[in-house]
RNA sequence: GGGGCGGUAGCUCAAUUGGUUAGAGCCCCGGACUGUCGAUCCGGAGGUUGCGGGUUCGAUUCCCGUCCGCCUCGCCA
């Protein structure tokens, strides 16, 4: 239908007779004489002229009727402009219309996608993704989202790794998060569930003598959505056998920085390791932004040495501690109206506050500096104060303290500015601990997931810890780690257990009976008895990789065709009610109390 | 499940202490205009103020409920 697109015509293309197909980007009209109308496809844009000097009437008449989003065909000679419109790349050229055809008119718009500075809320835009879509913003989304996993599968195809598609209808696997559900038909009152990610099918592919496995996944959790997070999304999903962590690590770790590379022209240095440990204990997070300090610094010591009675009744709870932050040149910075939301936010994560003091002069003032004088000196040293500085402080148990100001050194760094432009930093997180116990549910869980090995060193304490020993249990290090890129984690993955008695005895630790293990994963169980191979491997999370790509902060951003945050496609309107009849054949009945 | 913010024309927004016929720009429709490039100028159409209830002489405005969107805590092996 075209002979060239909106992009590829320019000053060595004149006297040419052309055919071009898009959609109308713009249309300014002079009256029955002259119309500029700035056609525009996938590549770029193109004006085309409608001048009743030099073509026909019909012609004319047709492109007066033109407006914005028609999807048209014309067919003109390429012609030099009077003067030229740097803005675009065919500036240099023009086509005057001999032949229009209007291939679909359209309606009334909900809202103009060439004006980029007057766009409508999100909501809108998902509502009418199709138009949203022919934005260049949009369409160069879609295109590094391919870039992407055309470079992933070139990468690991030249790493000897083979694509695999594993099954979509798996079995209910009620560790981890909540399941998407598919009743079965054939199987009355059975269901299916939606993966929450192949693992065990890609263990199982090395079992199977696969080697090197890659597959770019759909994975579904059937939890609230945020910004970052979709029910539905897409990993990179691989796994090596005959291989210990460092050699995965490192194959990874060159695909992270080829990426960055292909797609950014940015040379990434080696990747800096962090224990789980060093990262909670110094950022309170296990994904720590390392682009900025504002570091954890722990001071029970002389907080205990302060007459103070927040520190001294935290430091007497169990696992209690003090710790404080500095937050360099933040006296002036700290306003009273700043600090005071900073309680309601620690709040949050179950902290009873984050008193606050400024450095100024040589002297504490304000917040609690009147507790702080016992230990001035020291303080300063072992934060190392200076002129201008603010302190922010956190006392409780130590998994209470370090979360809450791991979140509120995140916060301040973003609403303070401490967060420098252009910076990648990459980091490794490992070590962390197999399992962690929840007071609620009075029972152990998987860190990462109960399919982690742990490491070499620690496996004969593991193999024979007793599950009442909650420190022992507490202090078995995995063989786990993350890819943490700038403070979000893009990639996480382990060594696995590839003997059937080490995983007999996760799943003893996590609470299963030996009946209810079988009964979950027998199959597991079962092929790790018949020569499983040494193997492990990760997956990155797709979206988050282009959404840093990119540089969004809203997942939606990089998905075609995303859920609101409350699972609902605003274009397709799924989900929807279904028939009675259908229900009926998957032996289902509704309880829900909203029916059509 | 909890907390916060929002919902007024197709879109982006305004509307004084609760007060006459709810306004503006864009879009759309009609007209003018032969070198524009977010064209310009003139005119016009367009409203269940998310929905339901309450208070009131009178509700976009106040109250209650509900739906939807966004942010967030829990949750996300």
């Amino acid at each position: 239908m075209r002979t060239h697109t909106c992009s590829q015509l320019n000053e060595s293309s004149i006297g040419q007779t052309v055919t071009l197909c898009g959609w109308v980007n713009a249309y300014r009209g002079h009256g029955g004489g002259l119309i500029f109308v700035d056609m525009r496809d996938r590549a770029g844009i193109t004006q085309v002229v409608f001048d009743s000097d030099d073509g026909n009437e019909a012609v004319m008449e047709a492109g007066d009727r033109l407006r914005n989003e028609d999807c048209i065909q014309i067919t003109g000679v390429v012609r030099a402009r009077g003067k030229a419109n740097p803005k675009i790349a065919t500036g240099a050229i023009e086509v005057l219309v001999t032949e229009l055809e209007v291939l679909s008119k359209t309606k009334k718009l909900p809202f103009i996608p060439s004006n980029e500075k007057d766009l409508p809320n999100e909501e809108v835009r998902l509502r009418y993704r199709y138009i949203d879509m022919r934005r260049p913003v949009m369409q160069n989304i879609l295109r590094t989202r391919h870039r992407v996993t055309k470079l992933t599968r070139d990468y690991f195809d030249e790493h000897e790794f083979i694509e695999v598609e594993t099954p979509v209808l798996c079995r209910s696997t009620p560790e981890g998060a909540r399941d998407f559900l598919v009743p079965s038909r054939n199987q009355e009152g059975m269901w299916y569930a939606l993966p929450q990610s192949p693992q065990l099918f890609k263990q199982i592919l090395m079992v199977g003598g696969c080697d090197r496995y890659l597959q770019i996944v759909k994975c579904f959790r059937d939890e609230d959505p945020r910004a970052d997070r979709q029910a539905e999304f897409t990993q990179i999903d691989l796994e090596m056998s005959f291989v210990d962590r460092d050699q995965v690590l490192e194959l990874i770790e060159g695909f992270a920085k080829h990426l960055w590379k292909e797609m950014l022209e940015v040379e990434l240095p080696d990747f800096p390791r962090m224990t789980y440990q060093d990262a909670m204990d110094t950022y309170g997070i296990d994904r720590p932004d390392t682009r900025f300090d504002l570091k954890l610094v722990d001071i029970s010591d002389l907080a205990a040495k302060a007459d103070f009675a927040v520190f001294t009744d935290a430091l007497a709870k169990n696992k209690g501690v003090v710790k404080a932050i500095r937050v360099p040149g933040a006296a002036t910075k700290f306003s009273r109206k700043v600090t005071d939301k900073f309680n309601p936010f620690v709040e949050q994560f179950g902290a009873g506050g984050a008193p606050t003091a400024k450095f100024v002069d040589g002297e504490f003032s304000t917040g609690i500096s009147k507790f702080l004088g016992d230990i001035k000196d020291e303080l300063i040293e072992r934060l190392g104060l200076e002129d201008g500085d603010a302190v922010v402080f956190g006392a409780d148990s130590y998994n209470i303290c370090t979360k809450a100001l791991g979140e509120l050194r995140l916060k301040i760094a973003r609403e303070h500015d401490y967060i420098p432009e252009g910076k990648w930093n990459f980091l490794w997180v490992y070590d962390f601990p197999m399992f962690e116990y929840d007071e609620e549910s009075e029972r152990y869980h998987s860190l990462h997931h109960p399919f982690t090995a742990p490491t070499k060193a620690e496996l004969e304490r593991f193999m024979a810890c007793d599950a009442k020993d909650v420190d022992t249990v507490e202090s078995i290090v995995s063989d786990g780690y993350d890819m943490i890129c700038n403070g979000s984690e893009i990639c996480g993955g382990s060594i696995r257990i590839h003997q059937q008695e080490v995983q007999s005895k996760v799943f003893e630790l996590l609470g299963m009976s030996h009946e209810e293990a079988k009964l979950k994963f027998s199959f597991l169980l079962d092929a790790l008895t018949y020569g499983a191979p040494p193997h492990g491997g990760v997956a990155f999370g797709l979206d988050r990789l282009v959404m840093h790509l990119i540089g969004t902060e809203n997942i939606r951003d990089v998905i075609a065709f995303p859920k609101s945050l409350t699972g609902v496609d605003l274009m397709s309107e799924a989900p929807n009610m279904v028939d009675d009849e259908q229900l009926e054949e998957l032996h289902v009945r509704s309880t829900a109390k909203v029916h059509s």
